[in-house]
DNA sequence: TATTGTTATACTCTATAACTATA
DNA sequence: TATAGTTATAGAGTATAACAATA
């Protein structure tokens, strides 16, 4: 029997796998650009997109956490909170316990934009994935674990 | 014996498979985009980085054929190649056959520079990976290519 | 003094629209 | 007229450095 994954055969080496990685990420990211960029009723950026994802789950977190978590610097995180505010998607409060931080929430529109955003980006990578089979899937589904623990330990399972 | 692709479960839903590509590949990239900033020596944008790496590998290609594999509008082609030319990375001529079209190449430094980023990148993807099993490896390698025939038909197999 | 965050400034990325030059 | 490309303009993303406020 013929394994998807085939154990007979070497593995790729470290340096295979990268170049590929270095390879196809890229083009992936293109692609998701264009596309969320193209949904004229939502309209966001690929790092607001995310961060509303992240104060969805995340109510009441602070400017350095939103930072820490996209991966940004704390001035270019309050600079892309601006736009949402000003959006209406985001509010700011200041904590009580502590004044200089700030408590980050989504406002109903900032939801429900999400929503949307989320539910036509989840299409458009559908309609891409669409094209693999079960075993692809498996293997895809099984590296993004794989590579989440590998570049971001701090949220793989979370 | 347990494989680590396993049929005996049910495959992932396409829906859970976007959910995870569209989760962990931005995280990927944030991590390639601080990286490849902070490599002093060379500090070229991903964007840029893209398009080095194309034109090592089809000299004398046009703008449009630049804009179209790094998925780019020709404008936004047009002043990141004006970028590169600047700082000595690429050239630019006029074709002979048809004096609208360019002919853009590598300069020597613009190997050069390519190459360094391109060692660099590698070396902290490989890092990354290195916390991997074989078994991941092959798993991501065989998603990889999977998943650039998904995102990207015309660029699978070149 | 250390921490949280914002503002000032500057550069890159990206698009649309208007334009030039060549075919 | 159609095609290849550039320029003008505008907005978002991003960083560093300097700053303000709070602890």
């Amino acid at each position: 029997m013929e394994l998807f994954i085939d154990r007979s055969i070497p593995a790729p080496t470290v340096q295979a796998c990268a170049e590929e990685v270095l390879a196809v990420v890229p083009s992936i990211m293109s692609t998701f650009r264009t596309e969320m960029r193209a949904h004229r009723p939502t309209e966001l950026s690929l790092p607001q997109f995310r961060v509303l994802i992240f104060l969805n789950r995340h109510v009441g977190a602070s400017v350095s956490a939103v930072a820490e978590h996209v991966g940004l610097a704390l001035s270019s995180t309050s600079q892309l909170l601006d736009g949402l505010m000003k959006r209406g998607y985001v509010t700011r409060d200041t904590a009580a316990a502590d004044r200089r931080r700030a408590t980050l929430s989504l406002t109903t529109l900032g939801q429900a934009t999400l929503e949307s955003a989320r539910v036509h980006a989840r299409a458009r990578v559908e309609e891409h994935l669409s094209l693999l089979s079960e075993d692809e899937r498996r293997a895809v589904t099984a590296s993004m674990l794989a590579l989440a623990r590998a570049f971001d330990p701090s949220t793989a399972c979370g």
